[in-house]
DNA sequence: CTGTTAGCGCATTCAT
DNA sequence: ATGAATGCGCTAACAG
């Protein structure tokens, strides 16, 4: 190690090192057209020897792209947004660009300080999945933004946001009359956070579902964790006419339950049977295995993302007027039969 | 909405339609400070009114903080980096600051590529997950970065580097220690992935307790996917002198191997004890629940991010001397007895 | 093929 | 309390 005390080489250091023109290392830093051959590899030894790495900041201040992509989501933790991120990185790495990731908790108001933060940063695009797909004041900050954004999971109101989801409404309604189809009748649907996008959505199929069968509707939002899960379980089953299913809005809340039915040691699905919206890593491998109803995470993610740099390459973006139809894509949800709601053999579980 | 086409608002922009200078506006935007309540009410009304966000590019060359931290890990998809990331955006987020986060996949040309390009952006530190502990070319690129770095759940070699690191080496030990004390005497240890530092450091810990107890050690580190944990086992189970107990080391080893044993129909612990390294979210709610060693994850990120921005504000980072001895803070495991291990009652499953 | 120069947006002297 | 001028590192005219 030669220098002691790293430092930031700059494009004027490497100049004079090579003895050139700044402009010439500009050139062999970009590609090394118009450059001749001895100098090119001159001024490629300086750069090697200096371990000099051009300055971002200084570009961007030319007016060129930051390739950086804003990624603002509930949590990281959450394995459901994990995937998609993952998934979007992949994209964004594919087009030379860094994937700046922040977490909103679900909260609008770290949600609008991390979109300020990012538009300080001067990202090239953003991907969200908006704590809340009504909120007016992230609908008109979203309308002013100087670049393309895409809305994922969750639509963004009112805007021309275009947005990436699943079709919670049908999946939830194709569960629900499956557990019809095989003679369940008083199916719960049981879940929290009711104030989401997705669990108003797949409430809406249940209920939708439900409705068409003449069946009655029965919906519990009360559950947040597993003791709440167990005490909700306890009274709607000791109730005068007790389910003989449930449905579960979301990934954590079908756990929960899961959890809740093996302490209060009810059979599944013989007593009750369980079908869960979203899968998760060990639904399969649990005694009875669950049925879920499973989203493409991973295309959600990817999809996103290019659709996002497809609008960052399209010059006319700018022209987005109040006229032009939202773009929505939705995407199909697959019904994962296991065991856990009764009508499959164990040996078909996958 | 008035812009038809938004743009982004400069310094000088707000300075004319305030009808002040640029300094003043620049006063604003850092304090409002010996400005007076007038001035400064007008100028804060334009920001408002053009949704000014000052361009953190032009601030960078400046010679200001970036705010900006790069982490980088091999996946965001796997839950243990998912969630170390979490700890470490609330630190960042903490220190107002942003998090950059690329994806190494466990490959060192990913990885150094990675490491350049978050250079280029002139993050002010870097967390990392080296995919090699020993690269020699890593250790040599991070001893001339320009910023701190500190590394997690694997230390990097020869370097001044900081690490913030489990002691798997102590948790493996006292896993085995723990089979060996209730009587398990041929217990395999399975795995994958070989090269890895922490798997390395687990082996090295399971084959320390055998090696006390005089013990025999079986080792087979062929497991990648379910299938290749059947045929392993299967092997094994049909030895002349097969296992009594298996120790998994790593999180999704000991999912494939659950799996293939209730495959297989070999009956937990009874038959086969299994204790894993790593807990994972449904660990507790198998049957049998599966005893593992868990690590301090969230602790892990967390002081990973502390100990960067500690680093950070030492003005006197500088004088990393190749004599100063290597910070490696390690963190204590903990035994997290279920059933599957067969030396605990259901009924204290937690 | 190569060098000189201006300016991106901002914070920072130094005046006033 | 306020403003004018300078320069951070780089690229893009333009000139040679």
């Amino acid at each position: 190690m030669r220098r002691v005390t790293p430092f930031n080489a700059t494009l004027a250091d490497v100049a004079r090192l090579a003895g050139v023109g700044t402009t010439t290392v500009s050139r062999v830093i970009n590609g090394g057209e118009s450059v001749s051959p001895e100098t090119l590899a001159r001024v490629l030894a300086v750069i090697e020897e200096l371990g000099y790495q051009p300055n971002q900041s200084a570009r961007i201040l030319k007016g060129h792209r930051a390739k950086t992509i804003g990624l603002i989501v509930p949590s990281i933790a959450d394995s459901f947004f994990s995937s998609c991120a993952e998934a979007a990185q992949k994209i964004v790495r594919a087009h030379d660009s860094l994937l700046i990731v922040t977490v909103s908790n679900n909260d609008p108001t770290t949600e609008l300080e991390s979109l300020n933060v990012l538009t300080r940063h001067r990202t090239d695009g953003l991907l969200l999945a908006p704590s809340d797909s009504q909120n007016e004041k992230l609908a008109r900050l979203l309308s002013q933004m100087a670049v393309p954004v895409v809305s994922f999971d969750r639509p963004v109101s009112n805007e021309a946001v275009p947005s990436v989801v699943s079709d919670n409404f049908q999946g939830a309604g194709a569960a629900i009359r499956h557990l019809i189809s095989h003679g369940y009748k008083r199916i719960l649907c049981l879940g929290g956070e009711a104030d989401l996008y997705t669990v108003r959505e797949r409430i809406h199929g249940y209920r939708e579902a439900m409705r068409e069968a003449g069946l009655p509707v029965q919906i519990d939002l009360s559950i947040t964790d597993q003791l709440s899960a167990e005490s909700a379980l306890r009274k709607h089953l000791s109730a005068a006419r007790p389910p003989d299913a449930v449905f579960t809005l979301k990934n954590l809340v079908t756990i929960y339950i899961y959890e809740a039915l093996s302490e209060l040691r009810v059979s599944v699905p013989k007593k009750l049977a369980l079908f869960g919206f979203d899968d998760f890593e060990l639904a399969k491998t649990l005694r009875p295995a669950v049925s879920v109803v499973q989203q493409p995470i991973e295309a959600i993610g990817r999809i996103a993302a290019e659709l996002l740099f497809s609008q960052m390459e399209d010059r006319s973006w700018q022209k987005r007027s109040p006229t032009s139809k939202q773009v929505q894509i939705k995407l199909e949800t697959r019904l994962v039969l296991r065991s856990s709601c009764g009508c499959c053999s164990h040996g078909t579980d996958q």
